[in-house]
RNA sequence: GGGCUCGUGGCCUAGUAUGGAUAAGGCACCGUCCUUCUAAGUCGGUGAUCGUGGGUCCAAAUCCCACCGAGCCCGCCA
C-alpha cells in the first residue's frame, strides 16, 4: 500500500504533465484542516506568469480523472487537494486483512544493540534515570517492530571510583551486615558526607582501585556481589515498568582479560604522556585520557572495549545516554570511527535531565523520586479513581486495572516529551489521568472493544464516508508514515503524539457515528473502521509500553 | 570564556529537519451534555507580541546573524 507521504509524490508527478517544472516542495501536507495536500501556486505563477485560476484549471485537467483524487478547490494562491477516502479505506482494510498487521514492515534483520539505563549500581532507580530507560526500551520496541534483531544492553559499572566508594562505605560502616539496598545506599550517602573531613577515605579508595586493577580476584568478587544487590534492585524496578533488559556487561570483564592494555597500546604512535598518564588528542586538540598516571584504567577506555565487543556482534550500535555524556560520546565516536575505523553504524540518543521543583535529583544526596515510590503513589491514586468510577467491579479487578493505569501513565508521560527537553517532575502531573495521557488512550480502546461487543456484523463497504469517518481514515492512513519517522529519528515521542491525535479522531467518530444502532450497511463499514483502529492502538501500545484493557 | 541543548497563552506540550493559509492539543478556570456502543469522555468560552532585536523571502514559530534567559559539558569522575 501507499504511505501517506507517497501521495505527495504521486500528485507531484501527475501535475508535472501540465507543468514539468513542478517540484515536490510545491506540494505540501496541509496542517490547517483545509485539505490533505496543498499545491502552492506561488512558484509556478511566477515562472509562467499565469494566475492561480488558470493553474487550477490546467491541473484539474490532468488530475480530475484520477481515482485517488476526491476533490480540488482553489483558495487564494492555494489549491487544496483531498484524497479519496474510499481508496484509502480499501487499502487500509486490505493491508490489515492480508498481513494481519498494519503496516506490514520489512527490514533486513540487522542485529542492533540498544544500550540504555547503564546507571551505576549505587542506589535505587529514580525518575531521572527512568527517562533514559524508557527511551531505550521504546526505541528497542520500535526497531523490533521493524524486523531488526534487537538486544538491549546494560553496561554495569563495577570498577570505577564511585563503586570503590560504595564498597568502602559498606566495609566501613556496615561490614558484616547482610548487604541490602537500604544499608548500601545509606552508607554510600554517608561516605560522601564524611569524605571532606576524613582524608583516609580518599586513600582507601585509591588503594582499592590499585588492588582492583592489579587483578585482586577476591576483591573483584566482593565488589561485584555488593554491586549486584543494587543492580537487582534496579532490575526489579525496570521489570515493574515493563522494561526488558537482555544483556549485562560488567566493566570489570575488560579489566580481567587485559584487553584495556591492548587498546591503549594500539594507539602507539599518537599516544602522549603526562606525568605517566596516557592520552590522545581529539580533533579540537583536547586531551582524551586513556590511563591514569598510576596505571589504573579509565571509563573512556573501558567504554572503547565495550564498543569493540558490541561491534563484533551487532551491525548497528545505539547508545541512549544522559546529555551530560555528549562530550564523552563525541570523543568515543571519533576514536571508534576515525582512529579504529569501525565500520558499524553508531548512533547516540541523548536525554535531558529530569529535575524536581526543588532542584536537581541526586542519589548521593538522597533527594530523588524513586521508581518504586512513584509507582506506588500513582497506583494508589489510580485505585482511588477507578474505585469511584467502577463500584461494580470486584477488588481484584480494580487493583489490576489501577496497576495497568499507573504503569502506562508513567511511561506515557515521560516518553511523549521530546528527549532533548529538560523536564521538571511534578506529582500533580504524574497523578493526573485526564487529557493527554495513557488512560485517555486506554479508555478509547475500551470503548472500541465495547462497540465491537455490542455491534452485530456486516459486510464492510467503502462508500458514503462521512466527515468523522474520513478524518479517522486519513489519520489511520498516516500511521506507517509516522512510525517510520519515529524509527528514522529514533524518537518514540512522535508515536506518542500521533497516538493522541488518532484517539481524538476516534472520539469524534465515537460521538457522531453510532455503530451498533446503525443500518447493516453502515454498521459493516463502521465495524471495520473500529477494528482497524483497535489494531493500530494495539500496535502503538506495544511500542510505547502501554497496557490495554477491554474494560476499565 | 568556549561548546551542546532548550525558550511557543497562567502552567505543560506539539509543530522547526523539508518556510506557506486564522499557531494545534492538554492542565487550570467558566459554562454544556449521561433513559442512546463506558462521562478517565464530549461541546462551547476566556487566554499567545511563538525569549528579544535585526536580516533573507511574495511568505518566518520554522532559515541566517546578534543578544538575553535556563540546563548540561569543558576531570588522570562516570
Amino acid at each position: 500500500m501507499l504511505l501517506f507521504e507517497d501521495y505527495r509524490k504521486k500528485i507531484t508527478d501527475d501535475i508535472k504533465i501540465a507543468y514539468p517544472d513542478v517540484e515536490e516542495s510545491d506540494v505540501g501536507f496541509d496542517r490547517t484542516g483545509h485539505a490533505d495536500f496543498t499545491f502552492r501556486t506561488f512558484r509556478i505563477a511566477k515562472s509562467t506568469g499565469r494566475k492561480a485560476e488558470q493553474i487550477l484549471s490546467d491541473i484539474s485537467a490532468v488530475l480530475s480523472g484520477k481515482p485517488y483524487i476526491e476533490s480540488m478547490a482553489i483558495d487564494g494562491p492555494y489549491i487544496n487537494i483531498k484524497i479519496n477516502p474510499s481508496v484509502m479505506f480499501r487499502e487500509l482494510d486490505e493491508s490489515v486483512e492480508l498481513k494481519g498487521q498494519f503496516p506490514d514492515t520489512f527490514q533486513d534483520p540487522e542485529r542492533v544493540s540498544v544500550e540504555h539505563t547503564s546507571t551505576n549500581p549505587t542506589g535505587p532507580l529514580h525518575v531521572g534515570r527512568l527517562r533514559n530507560a524508557l527511551l531505550g526500551d521504546s526505541i528497542a520496541r520500535i526497531l523490533g517492530r521493524y524486523g531488526y534483531r534487537v538486544t538491549t544492553q546494560y553496561f554495569v559499572n563495577d570498577s570505577g571510583r564511585q563503586i570503590m566508594a560504595l564498597y568502602e562505605a559498606y566495609r566501613r560502616y556496615n561490614s558484616g551486615k547482610k548487604p541490602d539496598m537500604e544499608t548500601i545506599l545509606s552508607s554510600y550517602q554517608r561516605i560522601y558526607g564524611e569524605m571532606e573531613n576524613d582524608p583516609t577515605i580518599e586513600l582507601a579508595i585509591k588503594d582499592l582501585m590499585n588492588r582492583y586493577e592489579n587483578g585482586d580476584a577476591e576483591l573483584m568478587d566482593r565488589i561485584k556481589s555488593i554491586a549486584s544487590v543494587a543492580l537487582d534492585n534496579i532490575n526489579t524496578s525496570l521489570k515493574k515498568m515493563g522494561v526488558k533488559m537482555d544483556d549485562y556487561t560488567w566493566e570489570s570483564d575488560f579489566i580481567r582479560t587485559g584487553e584495556l592494555v591492548e587498546i591503549v597500546d594500539s594507539f602507539s604512535e599518537m599516544l602522549k604522556e603526562e606525568d605517566g598518564a596516557k592520552y590522545i588528542l581529539n580533533p579540537s586538540n583536547e586531551k582524551i585520557f586513556l590511563r591514569r598516571g598510576n596505571g589504573t584504567s579509565l571509563y573512556f577506555t573501558r567504554d572503547i572495549a565495550y564498543h569493540k565487543y558490541k561491534a563484533r556482534t551487532y551491525d548497528w550500535i545505539i547508545d541512549i545516554l544522559g546529555e551530560d555524556h555528549k562530550g564523552h560520546a563525541k570523543n568515543l565516536e571519533f576514536v571508534l570511527k576515525n582512529l579504529m575505523e569501525m565500520p558499524n553504524h553508531i548512533d547516540f540518543v541523548f536525554n535531558a535531565y529530569v529535575s524536581l521543583e526543588t532542584g536537581k535529583m541526586s542519589t548521593r544526596k538522597g533527594n530523588a523520586v524513586t521508581i518504586d515510590e512513584l509507582l506506588e503513589r500513582t497506583q494508589e491514586e489510580a485505585l482511588k479513581i477507578v474505585s469511584e468510577k467502577r463500584p461494580d467491579l470486584p477488588r481484584g479487578k480494580l487493583e489490576s486495572i489501577s496497576a495497568s493505569v499507573a504503569k502506562s501513565s508513567i511511561r506515557f508521560n515521560i516518553i511523549r516529551i521530546n528527549a532533548n527537553k529538560q523536564v521538571v517532575f511534578r506529582w500533580s502531573e504524574a497523578l493526573n489521568f485526564e487529557g493527554d495521557s495513557a488512560p485517555y488512550i486506554m479508555y478509547s480502546y475500551a470503548r472500541a472493544c465495547g462497540i465491537l461487543k455490542h455491534a452485530g456484523s456486516g459486510k464492510p463497504n467503502y462508500d458514503n464516508i462521512v466527515a468523522q469517518e474520513r478524518d479517522l481514515i486519513v489519520t489511520m492512513y498516516q500511521y506507517p508514515y509516522r512510525i517510520m519517522e519515529a524509527k528514522n529519528s529514533l524518537r518514540p515521542d512522535i508515536i506518542a503524539n500521533y497516538t493522541l491525535d488518532l484517539v481524538k479522531k476516534f472520539n469524534d467518530f465515537y460521538r457522531e457515528c453510532p455503530v451498533a444502532s446503525s443500518d447493516a450497511r453502515t454498521m459493516g463499514k463502521r465495524i471495520r473502521l473500529v477494528e482497524i483502529y483497535k489494531s493500530i492502538i494495539e500496535d502503538v501500545s506495544k511500542l510505547l509500553g502501554i497496557d490495554l484493557l477491554e474494560e476499565m
